[in-house]
DNA sequence: CGTCTTTGACCAGCGC
DNA sequence: GCGCTGGTCAAAGACG
């Protein structure tokens, strides 16, 4: 059991915060396989990310890519493990972690690295669901599945060095009726000074039936 | 047979 | 400098 005596205040920061603070979005080490260490010497980049919080029963959710599960990691303040996908499509970097919330154990936090480069029909494999309604999704896709897409709670939130930001985790926390959205580009890791009142960007909800994933991925994704 | 998941080991970054 | 933690790799096994 892990002693966390301000577990409501910290834990979800601690999630987040881990992730951004440490981040190795290894664009290079996708790019250079051929050995297993990554490059050394040379700064990882830092790819733009957006977690969603969905609250669903599924740990795995569908959204229209095909995704390789490349690791599982039990994750400090959680008791449970955090998985990492890879998107199939070799020329693709898309990552994403998917954990649940230590909190909210009904809660997925799915967490998007990189943008797609291609579309969703490109997999044959992909059902008839996929397929279709996965080619408007675009760069990204929140969670979209049968399984789940009755029970949207998307949590977006964006990274930065600044602990506020995941603070808006923790402070979102469960509310069903609210889907709040923010975004936030990661810029060269060299010129991560954001401003914390730029941090939190919250979206009125999304009305069902439209303007989902277009409200969601940011202007500058949807253009390649 | 091809694809995907599981799992242990390894490495890098950060905090102390 | 050391230890901890997160992130990734890759072999082996499971599954359809």
């Amino acid at each position: 059991m892990p002693p966390n005596p301000s577990a409501s205040s910290s834990s979800s920061e601690d999630l987040a915060d881990k992730n951004i603070g440490k981040a190795p979005a290894s664009a290079a080490a996708v790019a250079d396989t051929s050995t297993k260490v990554k490059k050394k010497g040379q700064k990882r980049i830092r790819q733009p990310r957006f977690a969603f919080m969905t609250k669903s029963e599924v740990d795995h959710l569908e959204d229209g890519y095909r995704w390789r599960k490349y690791g599982q990691k039990a994750v400090k303040n959680s008791p449970f493990p955090r998985s990492y996908y890879r998107c199939t499509n070799s020329k693709c970097t898309v990552k994403k972690r998917v954990e649940r919330s230590s909190e909210d154990p009904s809660i997925v936090i799915t967490t998007y690295e990189g943008q797609h480069c291609h579309h969703t029909i490109g997999f044959p494999r992909s059902s008839g669901f996929l397929s279709h309604e996965g080619a408007f999704l675009g760069h990204f896709a929140p969670p979209m599945s049968p399984h789940h897409q009755s029970r949207f709670l998307y949590q977006g939130m964006q990274f930065s060095h600044d602990n506020s930001v995941t603070r808006s985790i923790a402070q979102a926390s469960i509310s069903s009726a609210t889907v709040q959205q923010a975004h936030h580009q990661q810029p060269a890791p060299s010129d991560t000074t954001d401003s914390p009142s730029s941090v939190s960007q919250q979206m009125p909800p999304l009305s069902s039936g439209e303007g989902l994933l277009g409200d969601i991925v940011p202007p500058g994704m949807r253009n390649p």
